[in-house]
DNA sequence: TCCGTCAACTCATCAGGACGTCTTGACGAG
DNA sequence: CTCGTCAAGACGTCCTGATGAGTTGACGGA
């Protein structure tokens, strides 16, 4: 029952209610919680008021609601990883790219549609590839899936120049992937950079990626640097956060 | 104004009119949005739909409401960066700790509040710590602002046998931070590795970090190991998203 | 036994209204 | 000119009431 003349609003009051009640786990992961009906005689609100307080929780990503079936609390996550290693020369040998390779070791079947076009770099391109805005890069628009579900999403940019009459202009960049294909015509690769950040979805990438209410999705930009310092490709990629977990190793200096 | 057949619910049909509006430049960052009664009377729906389609963008994390005032389009972040090289040894010989170090030398007047305590190792400590459940582990709970503000929320874990008689149980552990304090004492740290997610903040790290609604965190769980690969601290870090970029850089090999 | 029907239960959507609090700015008293 | 008052308009909260649509399971017919 909610009270009152405490100030706070009554949907807050039910919602931290649940909140404890999902933490001291009253409600199991997996579990059901009380219909809207029930909570509405529980705490002696209305129904819009129970709705309120489900959508908070629903949106800090706390429980899931199915169109009738009822509430139910949110599993924990199963937790993916992302090692550097994914990017040595060594594994690409082995593989047909990084992403490929992280899925099929870990005993998913992947697959990806690509896309091509050509554009003109926009500021921020032009700023990370170190090349005028309004020059011409080729971009590979990729969707990537294991089991059918999609995981990942990236958009790869490259100057014009470096994958022309190269296989990155191809749908099926071949073995080993675009870094092989730029390290064969030269372009050795010296480093890695990556940027890290999170946002909420965009209603495309939620429905593309089956994100549910409250689940983040972290972007991570990708510049690889030739041996010289120049920038030979820029991927921006998009993870649902609660499908993966990032991880960075490096020698104490 | 909707259209009642389309199948799509009135108020995302509103949300989405609105987020294309945003995204054209129609409002721009920082403008007002009409206010709830002329967007009744714009879509022809009542004002709860028109305040389920706000809602609705605001867990975008697109707008913010401010209370008798209006809804506003959210300005892009200022984003911050943290380099990996914050934590080189050059970088503490310089300085009290990363943090202090970090928002120094970005103009910032950083203060923190920290708070000591003794717990017994979960099971998630323990297995990234390599001690037995329940063995006896150093907490250095603290909080970072930036000229006041909080910006960061870091639980800082390490065996109790490294910290005994050692400033890393006092509140102020002397320049250099923990770090140099544990060097001193003969663990020379040889790797570091983190951990990196994001998810929605509970409702207590978003009053602390003072987030708006739809801002996601960033959790960094940083472990630094000796030499010989022991590990000798955990660090878990909460971030705001809208204002913390990551950056992490590594040769290619 | 199997399977289709259908009632009951679930959440989703929407209307319209009432009252509260907060912010802003006009305006008048000093 | 300054400052406090106050009304208008903004969003916040909460109610009652209604309809629609998806899911499940009991039940009865084949």
């Amino acid at each position: 029952m909610v009270d009152r003349r405490s100030g706070v609003p009554a949907f807050r009051q039910v919602a931290a209610d649940l909140r404890q009640k999902i933490a001291a786990g009253d409600y199991a992961p997996g579990a059901q919680l009380p219909s809207e009906r029930e909570l509405v005689d529980t705490y002696g609100v209305s129904r819009p008021t129970v709705r309120d307080a489900v959508n908070l929780l629903r949106a800090e990503g706390l429980v899931t609601s199915e169109h009738g079936r009822g509430v139910f609390v949110r599993p924990p996550a199963s937790i993916q990883r992302i090692a550097r290693s994914r990017l040595s020369r060594a594994a690409r040998e082995r593989n047909r790219g990084a992403f490929l390779a992280d899925a099929a070791a870990r005993g998913f079947t992947p697959s990806a549609s690509v896309k091509i076009r050509f554009e003109q770099a926009d500021g921020r391109t032009a700023a990370h590839l170190a090349i005028d805005e309004g020059a011409e890069v080729t971009v590979r628009d990729r969707v990537m899936r294991a089991d059918g579900l999609v995981v990942q999403l990236a958009v790869s940019r490259l100057p014009r120049e470096l994958t022309r009459d190269t296989a990155i202009e191809q749908v099926d960049t071949g073995p080993g992937g675009a870094y092989a294909r730029l390290e064969e015509t030269g372009h050795r690769i010296g480093s890695y950079v990556e940027h890290v950040g999170a946002r909420m979805p965009t209603p495309d990438e939620a429905s593309l990626l089956q994100l549910a209410d409250g689940v983040p999705v972290v972007t991570i930009t990708r510049v690889a640097y030739g041996e010289d310092g120049t920038p030979l490709e820029m991927n921006d990629m998009v993870l649902a956060a609660d499908r993966y977990e990032l991880s960075y190793e490096w020698p104490a200096e």
